[in-house]
DNA sequence: AAGTGGTCTAGACCACAGG
DNA sequence: CTGTGGTCTAGACCACTTC
């Protein structure tokens, strides 16, 4: 990555050095930085200085802010030796603009899965939008491209635009409706044998080879809002992406 | 995409603006924006504000801007969104440094394969290094966590550092050993049946899920020099990325 | 109401690239 | 040398969250 080692400047040294002390652990995952004031007075700088100092943890995705509450500390690491995704969302796009989701059963309830619940912080008695679908190329005659279970959070319940012709990623539909905005994304990909219920729906063998792509989607509070999981077909469906090294 | 809709602050809205102006042709691709001051004094605003709208369109891709130089269009319309942050493989124990390659065979001869030939670049005559190898957690006594198979240009099939305890990947022996700089990865996920030989290796049923991971390694010059083919059993093995929003 | 980060001003000096 | 973007200061007010 862009490690922090050609600090020329006032506020690469001083992220360098909050860098250490996150990662020394000063300052825990889940707990708040001192204000940007009183680091300013710390380090003996501006508050710009200060603020740009932070802006390259927060690039690296080490703190987030939030005007109210103030700096968390998100993670202590950032292990990448690539990075900047190229066409990543572009193939996302071509991927959901040349496809369309359809629902196939909705539903407001509690997440059963306790382990589901525990990944998107949902708490007894919460509700959740539910959703079991299939997405399919233009055709729809042809056998559906994957399985897809879709958990959205209370807040986001009332979603539409889900009728049928959803060509734009469930995310985006998020963001427009209610104004949330999604800061990050974690997608989790396995191979698994293909459970009885998506074999049928996907016409293929039951226990044949399957890609699970697990995504769950952060907002700014890094909270969880939406969890998709799809199942592929191995046969049908191949995950590409390209990295480029961060000069 | 990159709706810049929710623009309540200056920069945000002066963004939108530069934004439509350079789609609309008034500044064309590989010119020169005008410099910051007289941006800010045609807008209206500080240096600084305006230095945060012109920000903007420098994460959205859309501008790079060089001291001396000054503020170049690259292109029009937004590339990537996402950026990645971490790459890391989850299985039951930790990746991270804790795993080792053991070369189970190695050998230096044509790409029989002319798929994998193709995809390397490799032409009739020309000798590959290619090795069969199992990846381990700290244990030697549990089963690997997967095969590779591994096809090196054959300018470093001398490649040494290989022997057991090779904790580092192999790219960046090359690296090191050739002064070769890798500046892309191409990387492709999909899910199969597991072939017999690597089931046997591997110490699952064949024909059981299995995730395939290939990695194609780029130089400088656009050359491929490296292909690692790994074969892990679906119950072993989960591949994890996150990716966060630039702006 | 108090305190946080978010935005903004009007200056300043520096490092860098070009002629 | 001139002009560019890069960094930095010392203030200010605002929007937001929490109590």
């Amino acid at each position: 990555m862009a490690s922090l080692t050609a600090q020329r400047s006032r506020y690469m040294q001083i992220a360098q050095t909050l860098l250490s002390e996150i990662q020394g652990g000063a300052y825990p995952v889940d707990t708040l930085l001192p204000p940007e004031t009183e680091l300013s007075v710390q380090f003996g700088v501006s508050r710009f200085t200060m603020r740009e100092a932070i802006g390259q943890l927060v690039r690296m995705g080490i703190v987030s802010r939030q005007a109210g509450v103030g700096t968390t500390v998100l993670r202590t690491r950032t292990a990448h030796v690539f990075r900047q995704v190229i066409d990543r969302l572009d193939d996302l796009q071509h991927y959901t603009a040349e496809t369309q989701l359809r629902v196939l059963n909705r539903s407001v309830e509690e997440i059963r899965d306790p382990v589901i619940a525990a990944c998107l912080g949902a708490t007894p008695g919460q509700l959740w939008l539910q959703l079991d679908c299939v997405r399919r190329a233009g055709d729809p005659d042809l056998a559906p491209i994957c399985h897809t279970r879709l958990y959205l959070h209370p807040a986001f319940r009332s979603l539409g635009g889900l009728g049928g012709h959803a060509r734009r990623p469930v995310f985006s539909l998020i963001e427009e409706q209610f104004g949330e905005r999604i800061v990050e994304v974690r997608q989790h990909l396995s191979a698994s044998a293909m459970p009885r219920r998506q074999a049928g729906l996907l016409g293929v063998p039951a226990g044949s080879a399957a890609l699970v792509v697990e995504r769950l989607y952060i907002n700014q509070r890094n909270e969880a809002i939406e969890l998709a999981i799809s199942t592929h077909p191995g046969s049908r469906y191949q995950h590409s992406q390209t990295f480029r090294r961060d000069y």
